[in-house]
DNA sequence: TCTGGGGTCCTAGGACCC
DNA sequence: TCTGGGGTCCTAGGACCC
């Protein structure tokens, strides 16, 4: 806790949609949801065009597609995404090294550890928060003009209330809580205003009659240990009268990688099963090993037709990146579960990570079973071509046609896509229809918004 | 057409050890 | 001569966040 309101929070304003927005000038001012287009899928970003229909994170699409029948439903480009997120993190880092991403989109600043930090040690109460403010309106700006999104600040003297800040300032806003002020801003929220507490630990507040924030602070400490455990308890409590020590801390390193998929029609028979363990666990030993990373710990998990989630694990005598290790012991696990009824996700994942990778005995012996595989293997590879099928095109997905230049895929179906063309600096553009197999068109990597860095071709 | 994907942290029981 | 008390590791599950 601080005098000085010098912890500041960022929060991008519906950021997927706005990037898909700044991307496509056809879809300014229009509803846009970005998430899984599957049978299956979840919105992940609604724009605040669609969420006047009522369509939010985390809806099922399905319901999306009623509530808004007209919005353009795109798949996420995580690379764009990134893009843009960098340019915006590098601007944070001008104002302190101490920068804590949380997100593609979110991230806290520690003010006074960068190079304004002796100005507002100095400065007295009054100049310290016209500092912080008028830094924070640079910062606004500087987001708006780098990348033409609009992304909201709160300022306050801990992590807590910069974020409660933050989602006050919400969209395109800046809003300081002075230190001292913190428990009559929090009073009168509701219990689910505080991070960490989502719906479960809501309803057994609610049981005990605690509604807002204020209720938590009147009830005091052990009730809510009893109520929520040590820990949570302890932390509620803390968070309910405006406590908060928790420094910013810069990146650190992940702690466990995993992949995961939800199948479009449940998985019926264990064979099938199997074979799509090892998919995953080749996919999460790529990300491991791209990392690079070992990790000791394998887990396995299962979502059954009725969703319940079963995870199993095991621990090997050392950390390892070794394939053909880590997809056995996947596999393993697998073999053990009661599938029955069908499975609509699987996943893989590495823990107990470590930054190096030990050789053990049991990858040799796994790895040398392999050469012997190695002549089938070669064969199966040679395969993969044909078997990859005609082009998929998703929709949102960027483009290059040979004469047309740069577009996006608006859709695609019986053997057609949809394209449009228009890039981050044109005006909307105009829509032609190509077979999907049309050699003239090639998917394209992402061209950057502004000023911020592209890719290094778009630079060239 | 019910419910994604990638993470973090906490709890609790049993094994094992001193 | 009914039998403690920690600590750590492993496993499984659950809440929560974006």
């Amino acid at each position: 806790m601080r005098s000085l309101p010098s912890i500041i929070h960022l929060d991008m304003d519906a950021f997927f949609a706005a990037v898909e927005q700044a991307a496509k000038p056809s879809l300014r001012g229009k509803p846009v949801i970005v998430g899984g287009l599957g049978g299956r899928g979840v919105v992940s970003t609604a724009s605040y065009e669609a969420r006047k229909f009522g369509v939010h994170s985390a809806m099922p699409m399905a319901q999306a597609r009623r509530l808004c029948p007209n919005a353009a439903f795109l798949s996420g480009r995580f690379e764009a995404y990134r893009q843009v997120s960098d340019t915006v993190m590098g601007l944070l880092r001008e104002l302190s090294p101490l920068v804590q991403p949380l997100s593609l989109d979110e991230a806290f600043v520690d003010l006074e550890a960068g190079p304004y930090g002796p100005a507002l040690a100095e400065a007295d109460h009054e100049t310290g928060e016209r500092l912080v403010l008028a830094l924070a309106e640079d910062l606004r700006a500087d987001i708006q003009r780098r990348t033409g999104l609009t992304g909201s600040v709160g300022a306050a003297g801990s992590k807590l209330m910069a974020k409660i800040a933050s989602e006050q300032a919400k969209p395109d806003g800046l809003v300081m809580i002075e230190p001292g002020q913190e428990r009559d801003v929090l009073g009168p929220m509701p219990v689910r205003a505080l991070p960490g507490i989502g719906p479960a630990t809501e309803q057994v507040l609610r049981r005990a009659g605690l509604n807002t924030v204020a209720d938590l602070a009147e009830t005091g400490e052990s009730e809510l240990v009893q109520l929520l455990g040590r820990a949570h308890g302890a932390g509620v409590y803390q968070m309910s009268i405006g406590l908060d020590d928790r420094p910013v801390v810069a990146d650190q390193d992940a702690k466990s990688v995993s992949v995961e998929d939800t199948f479009e029609v449940d998985l019926a028979d264990r064979e099938r099963v199997l074979r799509e363990v090892e998919v995953l666990a080749a996919r999460c030993v790529r990300r491991l090993r791209a990392a690079g990373r070992s990790g000791r710990t394998v887990v396995l998990k299962v979502r059954r037709f009725d969703f319940s989630t079963l995870t199993r694990s095991e621990t090997l005598r050392g950390p390892t990146d070794d394939d053909a290790v880590i997809i056995e012991t996947a596999r393993r696990l697998a073999a053990q579960v009661d599938i029955t009824g069908g499975v609509r996700l699987l996943g893989v994942g590495v823990a107990q990570l470590a930054d190096y990778t030990q050789e053990d005995l049991f990858a040799q012996a796994l790895r040398e079973e392999a050469a012997e595989h190695a002549e089938t293997e070669a064969e199966e590879a040679e395969e993969e071509p044909e078997a990859a099928g005609p082009r998929r095109w998703m929709p949102g997905q960027d483009v290059h046609h040979a004469e047309l230049g740069p577009g996006w895929v608006q859709g695609s179906g019986v053997g057609r896509v949809t394209v449009r063309f228009e890039t981050p600096w044109s005006g909307p553009g105009r829509i032609r229809t190509f077979a999907v197999d049309d050699r003239a068109l090639e998917p394209a990597r992402p061209l950057p918004l502004r000023g911020d860095a592209g890719p290094e071709e778009a630079g060239a």
